[in-house]
DNA sequence: CAGTGGTCTAGACCACATG
DNA sequence: ATGTGGTCTAGACCACTGT
């Protein structure tokens, strides 16, 4: 693990112990450079690390803030969406409906940007959250990428598998959210009515090195789900 | 402007120029340094910058690629909320229902972090992209911040005058969504019918000293509405 | 004006991707 | 093996906040 990443853990742990709130100040930067025996640019590049993260926000002649949001019960928009699997102290579960191998359709293979004769892993969950009805969730592995899957995998968290079991890390994400009415199927799975409101979410996730591989569907239950997004900005 | 953000703009007008596709080949580090005749962490950081917003994805041992999207149609989750006001080559307008000069609810002070006693601005609008109803406003500001509001300054860019005539820069927003069904009114302003499904997003925004300073409730019309994220990550 | 974070440099060394 | 981006350092100087 890297210094900066080492340092950022280290500054996150020290908020959540001595139980911080929103403006709370932090060490000055000088301070945590001798603390940490690095230098300024490494404690720099932790604290950005923090910042995107929403942990803290730096003001330029004043100090380092603790920066927290006052909503419980909403998670994390990328908590969802296999960055974080830090879910606070909720329990996340799946009933697998099916995990096969199949060619993709023109709009899968589309938008795994590889052709329809290629091999692509099938999964079809239905997720809970503290044993509540998340979202329905289709989603495609490119075979040549994840070669192998199971129930059991599946079942669990699969980018944990990916990541430790394949040695894939993965490089970026592009989500695409609309709202709609559910058909039958979904209400079915969700326990709604069909018509009933909805969230939808495509996310194509990608490899360090661009290649897509795995295209996901999930379709959010609109009861048991609302998200945060914290954002920095203006970016330039 | 710094020379970070001038690089990075650059960079990007660069390959809009060149109309460069998803996984372009950039030129390589040594060339941008010499190119700007600057050193390599400020190259660094005008590529970081780059990456976070998801413009391009940079490849240890390979090289430096452009990153792009493949969805015409969906609008940039935090274009829509004060960040970039460039929204392509859309034209966005909006009628302005009221701007007036009150005492805010329990539930906005909460947000906003003021007492009931203070005075707030209220804006409500209904907002169009090149015509079409895109959705319906209601937003607060704390008036000790933002002194003064009127209908012209409110039916352009709010953000824009605050920066500009104020000189009041955004730090940071928190953003919550869920979805829900229209109330009646909600369904008037948008043209669409009661218990029609909607995405509903209350933000924060606050100054670079984490002072909150607007608080905004947005009703998006569901069909006029899709939005796309770009996400890097893992973060750690 | 003192204190604090932000920018920028020059350079050493490291880790990864690719042929 | 080569070339490429990533980490880390030490230090100069700048820009902002708050008293």
């Amino acid at each position: 693990m890297l210094k900066y990443q080492q340092i950022a853990a280290a500054i996150e742990q020290y908020i959540n112990d001595q139980d911080l709130k929103q403006g709370d100040k932090l060490p000055v930067l000088e301070q945590l450079m001798s603390q940490y025996g690095v230098s300024k640019s490494t404690v720099t590049k932790a604290l950005e690390l923090l910042e995107r993260r929403g942990v803290i926000f730096q003001l330029r002649g004043s100090g380092i803030f603790v920066r927290r949001h006052n909503r419980p019960g909403y998670m994390s928009l990328f908590s969802t969406q296999g960055f974080k699997s830090n879910l606070g102290d909720r329990v996340l579960t799946s009933d697998v409906l099916d995990v096969s191998i199949t060619k993709p359709s023109e709009d899968v293979a589309r938008n795994l940007g590889i052709d329809v004769s290629n091999d692509v892993y099938r999964v079809e969950r239905v997720r809970y959250v503290d044993g509540e009805v998340f979202c329905y969730e289709e989603s495609y592995y490119v075979k040549a990428i994840v070669p192998y899957l199971n129930r059991e995998i599946v079942a669990d968290s699969i980018f944990d598998y990916v990541q430790s079991a394949l040695g894939i890390t993965i490089g970026f994400s592009d989500m695409y959210m609309q709202v709609g009415r559910l058909n039958e199927t979904e209400a079915g799975y969700l326990g709604l009515k069909m018509d009933d409101p909805t969230l939808r979410i495509e996310t194509i996730f990608h490899l360090t090195n661009g290649k897509p591989f795995d295209y996901s569907r999930i379709t959010y239950h609109y009861e048991h789900s609302q998200f945060v997004v914290q954002a920095n900005g203006p970016y330039m």
